[in-house]
DNA sequence: GGCAGGGTAAACATTC
DNA sequence: GGAATGTTTACCCTGC
């Protein structure tokens, strides 16, 4: 129960918890019962935890009478003087802690004799919780009472006075609430009797310090001088909702509201529930109410009608400490499953809008820049292109055609078709693998759906991931089997895949250092493996060239990322995005390439790009080429600035872009 | 229908 | 010798 450990703050030793059960369990009759101290500590020191600080006490005055007359078992007149001893004071106890168990105390003490050491030192623990509970209420009445008259002068003048009076009512509510649980502990810890009266100390006397009544007087006083009522009621907390009502304004309220009302358990939970139980009367069954039975928590009872139930529930379920108890226990739970669904909603959301905002939804850049500045519209951005490709030129004014693949690849991408996919979404022309992995990353590793790509892309991608942009074939494997559940069957056909993959695709370099073999990808040769694209898409280009006034299209609008005109390419979010993380970098990986067609931002690139490409790191070490051994102009820069790089790390996945456009066909 | 890209399977060689 | 790794070929499917 939350209600035990939360109030389970103090512990003393194993051997003292013991002694509180064992002791327990020998004034119950010997029942078995769990000890109440089976809630993890969390250090908090609270007024709530004098109550247990005092049972400790307690048992060490217990053990303190048991010793001495353990030592004095010979002595008959201190076995004649049993009940005597035990009138010893706390205070002494305190003083003088003793190492003796309860097996011991059990073995030396009768029954009886424990019984009446119990009792005793209920009395003097609860006499004494409820004499600190009456100080401090009557401390926080003085104090609201004070703040009732001065804010009676300062209504006018000074309304935000109502915060203080609701911190004031929260200070008392959570006295209350603090005092209810450690009736709610004795309670189960068979110190005070559920019922009142039959206990050593009857729990009305505990909870007459600060009853209901109170509080909701103390409520009205203040809610009378001050209008918090309608600022209450507009936080969401509406102290006559229904009960269906009670969880929904617990999670919407503000966080003080909501403690206001976690603390406020029987003021609110009265109106609540009378408020429901008249509300059932016209809207149906009571939702306590089913099959023939209570639900009240832990109550089952049975009940023929809807009559007789109501007359259980306001019979065994009137408001009183319990029920309130009970109430706030499940009142946590259901915020505990708010949570809960809120987390999944938001889930399900980022999931959704991820699925359909694509096909629909106007391209980032046919946008004000302005406007793109959440890190949502840079991951739409990022997805909505292939590669995360910024494309501003190609969708100023018409969508973006994936080149060579029709709309069947956005379908492909975002439904995650099950089986086998001939046409897969390869990183270079639809939804980025990068951001689509960053983005779904929990869904591929977990649901046993087929990730959207090749296994070239997915390859590059794994490899592409790592520091060091190499990775051996068993590295491949686990990074597979770790990113997609998918994989994680038909190993042999995967992986066969994987390793034909590896060995067709020209991009991928097998490179042998001291370990072993490792791959690492050619961004060139991956590049080239690129069909011409613009050349069959006029109307792209056009849009390229007309979209945004980029004129040269790649060396100005590299300046611009350059420039960091773009709040969203420089935005934290963007380069806090794990896919950010690894494809940022891969632009950098081109440099001024043998190709002129695409020197234009390749030497862009290479001028803010002081990073390795995996040809220069092939440089260091033996390289298998396959066919066309890879070139590398540029191979002496150090290896170490090849995470450091983030003058352009703004830039959402550039080989993308340098992927998107032109490679080939510019003029 | 041809072509190209991609997936799968299999055979074979090499390396560990 | 067996498994892992790497290479190559063939076939099929899909989209253009």
């Amino acid at each position: 129960m939350m209600v035990e450990s939360a109030s389970d703050t103090i512990r003393s030793s194993p051997a003292n918890q013991n002694g509180v059960n064992s002791l327990n369990n020998q004034s119950d009759g010997g029942g078995v019962r769990e000890g109440p101290f089976s809630g993890e500590t969390n250090g908090e020191i609270s007024p709530a935890d004098l109550l247990h600080l005092q049972q400790q006490q307690a048992l060490q005055v217990a053990r303190q009478i048991l010793l001495h007359q353990a030592t004095g078992l010979s002595s008959p007149g201190l076995n004649d003087n049993k009940q005597s001893s035990l009138q010893v004071p706390v205070s002494v106890a305190m003083m003088s802690p003793q190492m003796i168990t309860p097996q011991q105390m059990q073995q030396i003490l009768s029954p009886p004799q424990l019984q009446a050491l119990l009792q005793q030192q209920q009395a003097v623990m609860l006499q004494q919780l409820q004499e600190y509970y009456k100080k401090q209420q009557e401390q926080l009445h003085i104090q609201l009472l004070t703040q009732q008259q001065q804010a009676g002068k300062q209504q006018i003048k000074e309304p935000p006075l109502g915060s203080k009076q609701l911190a004031f009512q929260q200070q008392l509510l959570q006295m209350q609430q603090l005092q209810q649980q450690h009736l709610l502990n004795l309670q189960r810890q068979g110190l005070v009797s559920m019922q009142s009266g039959q206990g050593s100390m009857p729990m009305q006397s505990m909870t007459q310090a600060v009853c209901p009544s109170d509080l909701q007087q103390l409520w009205k006083e203040m809610t009378a001088s001050q209008p918090i009522e309608d600022n209450i009621k507009h936080e969401g907390l509406d102290l006559s909702t229904t009960t269906n009502s009670t969880s929904y304004t617990t999670a919407k309220m503000s966080p003080s509201i909501a403690h206001l009302t976690l603390g406020n358990g029987q003021s609110s939970m009265l109106t609540t529930r009378r408020d429901s139980s008249s509300h059932e009367e016209h809207c149906g069954p009571h939702p306590l109410y089913g099959h023939g039975e209570c639900k009240w928590p832990g109550c089952e009872a049975l009940c023929e009608d809807l009559g007789q139930f109501v007359k259980h529930l306001n019979t065994e379920h009137a408001l009183d400490d319990r029920s309130t108890a009970q109430c706030r226990v499940q009142m946590q739970v259901v915020q505990q499953l708010e949570i809960q669904l809120t987390k999944e909603s938001e889930r399900l959301q980022a999931m959704m809008a991820h699925l359909h905002m694509r096909p629909s939804e106007p391209k980032p850049f046919s946008q004000p820049l302005n406007l793109v500045s959440s890190a949502t519209l840079t991951k739409s951005c990022c997805d909505t292109y292939p590669d995360g490709l910024p494309h501003p030129p190609t969708s100023a004014t018409a969508p973006i055609t994936p080149l060579r693949q029709g709309p069947s690849v956005i379908s492909s991408s975002t439904l995650h078709e099950m089986g086998p996919i001939r046409r897969r979404n390869s990183d270079k022309f639809c939804t980025p693998i990068s951001s689509e992995l960053a983005q779904n990353h929990e869904f591929y590793k977990n649901a046993d759906v087929r990730p959207p790509f090749t296994y070239a892309s997915l390859i590059r991608q794994a490899i592409l991931e790592t520091p060091d942009r190499q990775l051996t074939l068993n590295e491949i494997y686990n990074w597979f089997t770790r990113m997609f559940a998918y994989f994680r069957r038909n190993t042999a056909t995967w992986k066969n895949a994987v390793r034909h993959n590896l060995s067709l695709h020209k991009c991928f370099v097998r490179v042998e250092n001291v370990k072993g073999a490792v791959w690492t990808v050619d961004e060139q040769e991956y590049q080239k493996r690129r069909p011409p694209k613009m050349s069959g898409s006029p109307t792209l280009v056009k849009n390229m060239i007309s979209g945004l006034g980029y004129g040269v299209l790649n060396a100005s609008y590299q300046a611009a990322l350059a420039e960091s005109n773009f709040p969203l390419l420089n935005s934290p979010t963007l380069v806090n995005t794990s896919s950010s993380s690894t494809t940022l970098h891969v632009g950098h990986d081109l440099h001024v390439g043998h190709d002129d067609v695409s020197s234009t931002v390749e030497q862009v690139n290479g001028s803010n790009s002081p990073r390795l490409s995996p040809q220069q790191y092939s440089h260091q070490m033996h390289v298998n080429v396959k066919e066309e051994p890879a070139e590398s102009e540029d191979d002496s820069r150090p290896a170490s600035l090849m995470a450091t790089t983030n003058q352009n790390m703004a830039l959402p996945d550039e080989q993308e872009l340098e992927e998107e456009l032109p490679m080939e066909d510019l003029p």
